[in-house]
DNA sequence: TAAATTTGACCGTC
DNA sequence: GACGGTCAAATTTA
């Protein structure tokens, strides 16, 4: 991938990232139905699973043919063990709406996951901003989000994000809890079914890009110089008058080399490494055998 | 006008 | 009592 920019792969690992949360969402409701009995079959679950190891390995192609540059999304990724999951739920369960009010437990036993990038990334999930606070002996003040979908599907995903003192070039994300819902905002995978032969899969990422806005550049307060505010704008490039993505069908997985081949029609932008934890985050359930797509 | 953000207050934890 | 996380009214934005 060597001829692909800068730009080009961080536009290409975003895009991957994306469709593999949305595989990954896939996953859960296939599971859940079938836990529930219905129809959902082995295969549709193979399915799943070849999807996510396609973005998967997709991912691990670019990474590796990416430079070790500073800059961009270097991603430092940790599960936190989950020694507890005290949740705000059990917390607060018998309380009111108006007794519930600041109810909480700080969270330092909740499984969490951290990243770290030059700028707040798109990470393919809506959200929402709740409130902000000036940390102690921080110089930056600390960020809260929760999922948009939180009161319409419950979805108890929540984020910090906080410049890094030390870096101020660099905005510290974590995670808490996962995303149970599925987000409109996630793209949508338009395998064509009707040409398994064909050379290429054609994938529609619809509305993979929205218009950047505060939500996803949440320093674009007045709490922040100017020129952080330009570069987060620029960060994210002008909506292309597509998403749409045309991978060749021409995919080989195998354990070791990894071959694979993606074309994109998408314009330059850019990422610079992705790390490897991110990628194999959620794919515990991916032991089976490495699979074709001729 | 609905949705998103801001910001001071509230409240549990340490 | 300090601190951090969340709520919710007010304000802003699209």
């Amino acid at each position: 991938m060597d001829n692909l920019g800068d730009s080009s792969r961080k536009r290409a690992i975003e895009e991957l990232l994306r469709g593999r949360d949305c595989a990954e969402q896939l996953s859960s409701v296939i599971t859940g139905s079938c836990e529930k009995g219905s129809s959902a079959t082995p295969f549709a679950k193979k399915l799943v699973k070849e999807v996510l190891m396609s973005f998967t390995n997709s991912l691990l192609l670019l990474n590796n043919n990416s430079t070790s540059g500073s800059h961009g999304v270097s991603n430092v990724q940790v599960w936190d063990s989950p020694k507890s999951e005290d949740s705000l739920e059990s917390n607060c369960k018998s309380s009111t709406v108006k007794e519930r009010r600041g109810c909480h437990k700080r969270r330092r036993t909740e499984r969490t996951r951290e990243k770290e990038s030059e700028a707040p990334i798109d990470d393919g999930h809506q959200w929402r901003k709740y409130g902000q606070k000036d940390i102690l002996n921080a110089q930056f003040p600390r960020h809260y989000y929760r999922c948009t979908h939180r009161f319409d599907q419950g979805c108890q995903a929540t984020k910090q994000v906080q410049r890094v003192q030390e870096d101020p070039i660099l905005y510290k994300t974590i995670y808490y809890g996962e995303h149970t819902c599925k987000s409109l905002a996630n793209p949508q995978i338009i395998l064509d079914p009707m040409s398994p032969s064909s050379t290429s899969k054609f994938l529609s990422f619809n509305n993979s890009f929205p218009t950047p806005s505060k939500q996803e550049c949440p320093f674009l307060s007045s709490s922040f110089p100017s020129s952080v505010e330009r570069k987060c704008k620029e960060e994210v490039p002008p909506s292309t008058s597509s998403n749409d993505y045309l991978i060749s069908s021409d995919l080989t997985f195998d354990s070791s080399p990894r071959q694979v081949t993606l074309s994109s029609s998408t314009p330059d932008s850019e990422y610079n490494s992705v790390d490897l934890s991110d990628v194999f985050y959620g794919m515990d359930d991916l032991s089976e055998p490495l699979f074709q797509l001729r």
